[in-house]
RNA sequence: GGGCGGUUAGCUCAGUGGUAGAGCACUACAAUGACACUGUAGGGGUCACAGGUUCAAAUCCUGUACCGCCCACCA
């Protein structure tokens, strides 16, 4: 039992909420219930990069996937939400990477074996930062099974899968034409790069027949590839080379003899409809060099400088020595130079202005170089079809729903996965290569001799796309492949929370590694949150500077009422903005439930009374709005439409139980023969809103639940039951009721300031006519008036006005502003006669009163016979003030 | 080039066919036994635009404009 005098007016969220997080620790409620008989509920979060640092992203995934574990848990369900982390190579590699040069070294000077080692320190001293983090924001998670991608039971998981898929021959190596990133010198797949347009220039040259007999000129945007070219394509169609087709042309500035070629890929529109073939640095030239079986000469080497030795020996001797006077030049002084001695030569034609479409590696932001190198590939065409019948057949479903359309379009036209990255933070393929050349996959060296019979000579030196292994995270986290207690309980997941950037990185590889590998669907839900912007919309990014850092909020004003604020803007739509002022809100509502309930336990001192044998309208009213309000809260959270559950909790607490309820309960509290309705009344339904609200804010719902003076309730409201409300409790003519009584008391209160009243100011007497029984004293409280009578005053004078029906009369003293008053009944006339003008149109219209539903039309006759009476008074009231 | 989302009060946004809503901001008033992070009253909107469907459209359909996002191999 709480003391008053301890329990501030002000709601201060340090002071409780690192204590109930850990008292939620100690008492076990992290990990999923004992009780075996209940049914299961799990998520496994998406695992942040151990380079990760909160942001307001992160604020709002995190405790998204949280209220959705409490809600169920409060439904009755064993929830785990199984956290962890991922590896995350480049970006890993990347960020220690720079921190050894920051030091005065690299990982180049130091070597792999040094280089991985550096990078588990950086792991142990600064890796765990965010899910300590995740502790601030209260996510209930189950730190004793949390996950990393690189633990030894992972690894093996990952590698069983690459051995098991080598083996099916649904990985392979190739050579291709991949996306080359020359800062971080790997390749990248397609989806880790973003497209932009640019203005370029468009570069129109001439190359000239080796027999003299003329010459084509080619158009190119990258004029440096073209000491690569083997060919020049033209459409099979294109009337202006008939007949030149076959002939061969001398490649300028190289000197060498390459042919003019018949291909279905160059466009008779664009340019000169004429198309150099450089197969290694284009992935459509590729194509054409496969299906001519053409030489594909490199002419960039892995940081993009001119390398020269795939070329020079079918150059001619001036191109020789231009080769050799280019060599090391970087991608732009390549450029620079074979403009410059294309003009020389006088082979430059024109050069236009053209917008050009670059790739950028999502990494490092460095321009990506189509480059012909030998990779491992991942067949997901293959891995795909199992996942497309599945959603189709609607077993996992997307929310918002629009996102399974472009899920499976993208699925539908999945490509080739290159899985190999030319780093050293990653999982080591595991391919061991014998003296022939043989690839054996194995789990281990030994492993790789026993399989092969032979000695092995090395293994492969490249790593795993990151999104491989976290493609295995939701079952590699409960055990798999180890048939264990966990995935035999909690696999299949139910909701995965992600972020719409990574449906096709990451939900798609979770979807066909779970289908293929495991032989079921890794979740049933799919759920896409939106993305946090600043106030103007604007991305929110620490590099920008448009970037809140989380945690400062949660110092100043809670966790919990950060979590309102991004919760509560939580539905189906794409952005949503975070701002100070949102969080105000947030804190504001936070301290209204604060003193509220301090209020109400200043008025319960003995307990929660028994339930009363009769209840007054008002009570009635109360209950029957905590029902729908539960009805409304409890679909909402079911669909993830946290702004409608928010709302309505908002609602339902602020306007009716504070507003309304406290306020109209004050003086029964103060009589000791009436207080244990409302004490009743006010206690249940504090208990039932507490549980509803501790999803979105579950420190301050547990703190004041534990306040409750309520026998036999939860030890935790974390742990309570969701509330089973009597549908009886509905009551439609308790709220038909009060909102008429609420009517008028508005009326009267607007007549009263109509006076320049203040508000709460008693007022000695005032009048109304018409049916109000038992609730004039209600009305009487509620608008300050100590005597309110039924009738009319029979002398002086006195304003009036109508609210449901009910006329309210307030004399006037002396100092009536005569032209205000006025002015109130004119524009109340104004607005009727508006009104009555529209309702006279709509009901003397024959298709109308013979079309619309006949309530629709019952109710205007209503209220144009209420508008006309209304109107006559506004009349009669103007007449006596003039 | 294709697809998706958005456009409602000064700001941020709810609102799926029947008299336009919330929070903040604004105006006036109020130290009243929960709360000034409060209360009461009030001002403020041709619901982006143009057509169409309907007795009736912010809401359904078509088109346009602008903002944002995703996908795409035209040199």
């Amino acid at each position: 039992m709480t003391n008053m005098s301890e329990m501030p007016t002000r709601y201060d969220a340090s002071l409780s909420e690192s204590k109930w997080y850990h008292a939620w620790e100690n008492a076990g409620l992290f990990k999923p219930d004992a009780d075996k008989s209940k049914p299961i509920f799990t998520i496994t979060i998406p695992p942040p990069n151990i380079t990760g640092s909160l942001h307001m992203g992160h604020a709002l995934c995190y405790p998204l996937q949280d209220l959705i574990g409490r809600f169920e848990r409060l439904k009755g369900k064993r929830v785990l939400i199984l956290p962890g982390q991922d590896h995350a190579g480049i970006a890993t590699q990347s960020v220690v990477d720079k921190k050894l040069r920051r030091e005065g070294t690299s990982a180049a000077q130091i070597g792999r074996e040094a280089f991985v080692e550096k990078v588990w320190e950086w792991r142990k001293e600064s890796g765990d930062t965010i899910l300590h983090q995740f502790r601030a924001l209260g996510c209930a998670f189950d730190w004793s099974r949390s996950r990393f991608t690189f633990d030894d039971a992972y690894v093996q998981a990952v590698l069983k899968v690459f051995i098991d898929w080598f083996e099916r021959g649904l990985i392979y190596k190739g050579k291709r034409v991949v996306n080359w990133d020359p800062k971080l010198q790997t390749s990248v797949s397609d989806i880790e790069t973003e497209r932009q347009l640019i203005k370029g220039k468009l570069y129109h040259v001439r190359y000239a027949f080796a027999d003299g007999s003329g010459e084509v000129i080619i158009a190119t945007t990258r004029p440096e590839t073209m000491l690569a070219d083997v060919a020049v394509a033209v459409h099979p169609s294109d009337e202006r080379y008939r007949g030149k087709v076959g002939k061969t042309l001398i490649l300028p500035l190289v000197g060498r003899e390459i042919p003019l070629l018949s291909d279905m890929y160059p466009d008779p529109e664009f340019g000169t409809g004429a198309v150099k073939i450089t197969p290694a640095h284009d992935a459509n030239d590729y194509q054409v060099g496969l299906r001519h079986k053409l030489d594909m000469p490199v002419i960039l080497d892995e940081t993009a400088r001119v390398k020269i030795d795939e070329v020079i020996d079918h150059a001619s001797d001036a191109g020789k020595e231009f080769l050799l006077s280019i060599r090391g030049a970087s991608r732009e002084e390549a450029r620079k130079i074979v403009v410059e001695a294309l003009e020389a030569q006088d082979l430059l034609v024109k050069v236009e202005d053209h917008e050009i479409a670059i790739l950028l590696s999502d990494r490092s932001k460095d321009v990506i170089e189509p480059l012909l190198s030998e990779q491992w590939f991942c067949d997901q065409p293959t891995l795909a079809k199992p996942v497309i019948d599945a959603v189709k057949r609607g077993e996992v479903t997307f929310h918002p729903a629009r996102y399974e359309r472009i899920f499976l379009e993208w699925m539908e036209n999945i490509r080739e996965w290159c899985i190999s990255r030319q780093l050293w933070w990653g999982h080591r393929i595991p391919i061991y290569y014998t003296e022939d050349g043989t690839a054996i996959a194995a789990l281990s060296w030994d492993d790789a001799e026993a399989k092969a019979g032979s000695k092995i000579v090395r293994q492969e030196d490249d790593v795993l796309d990151t999104w491989f292994s976290s493609g295995l995270w939701p079952f590699a986290t409960l055990g798999w492949p180890e048939q264990t207690e966990d995935l035999e309980e909690f696999y299949p997941t139910q909701t995965l929370v992600t972020d719409r950037n990574i449906i096709n990185l990451w939900v798609a590889r979770m979807m066909m590694m779970g289908y293929d590998l495991v032989g079921a669907k890794p979740f049933s839900d799919v759920v896409i949150y939106a993305t946090v912007q600043n106030e103007k919309g604007q991305r929110m990014s620490k590099s920008l500077g448009t970037g809140v850092d989380p945690m400062e909020v949660i110092e100043k004003i809670g966790a919990d009422a950060l979590r309102w604020t991004l919760l509560s803007q939580t539905g189906e739509n794409q952005d949503l903005r975070y701002s100070e002022r949102k969080t105000e809100e947030a804190r504001n509502f936070a301290n209204k439930i604060w003193n509220a309930t301090r209020f109400v336990l200043m008025n319960v001192t003995n307990g929660k009374p028994e339930k009363p044998a009769s209840l007054e309208p008002v009570d009635r009213w109360l209950l029957s709005r905590l029902v729908r309000c539960e009805q409304e809260v409890r679909a909402a959270y079911e669909g993830y439409d946290l702004i409608t559950a928010c709302q309505s909790l908002y609602r339902f607490f602020w306007n009716d139980i504070c507003d309304w309820y406290i306020e109209i309960s004050k003086s029964r509290l103060q009589s000791e023969a009436d207080r244990e309705t409302p004490q009743w009344v006010l206690l249940t339904a504090m208990e039932a809103f507490f549980v509803m609200l501790h999803p979105v804010m579950p420190h301050l719902t547990e703190e004041l639940y534990s306040f409750l003076p309520i026998e036999g309730k939860a030890p935790f409201v974390m742990q309570a039951a969701w509330p089973v409300l009597d549908a009886s409790l509905l009551d439609e003519g308790a709220e038909a009721e009060l909102n008429r009584v609420f009517d008028v008391v508005r009326e009267l209160r607007a007549l009263r300031a109509s006076l320049d009243l203040a508000a709460m100011k008693k007022l000695d007497v005032a009048y109304f006519e018409g049916e109000l029984g038992a609730n004039a004293s209600v009305v009487a409280s509620q608008a300050w008036v100590l005597d309110l009578r039924e009738g009319r005053p029979t002398e002086g004078k006195y304003i009036s006005a109508t609210a449901s029906g009910i006329d309210l009369h307030l004399p006037i003293g002396e100092h009536l502003d005569l032209a205000k008053e006025l002015g109130r009944l004119d524009k109340e006339k104004a607005r009727l006669e508006g009104e009555l003008a529209k309702l006279d149109v709509r009901l003397s219209n024959p298709q109308f009163t013979e079309r619309a539903k006949p309530e629709i039309v019952a109710k205007e006759l209503e209220n144009q016979q209420s508008m006309r009476e209304q109107l006559t008074k506004v009349i009669e009231r103007i007449r006596l003030f003039s």
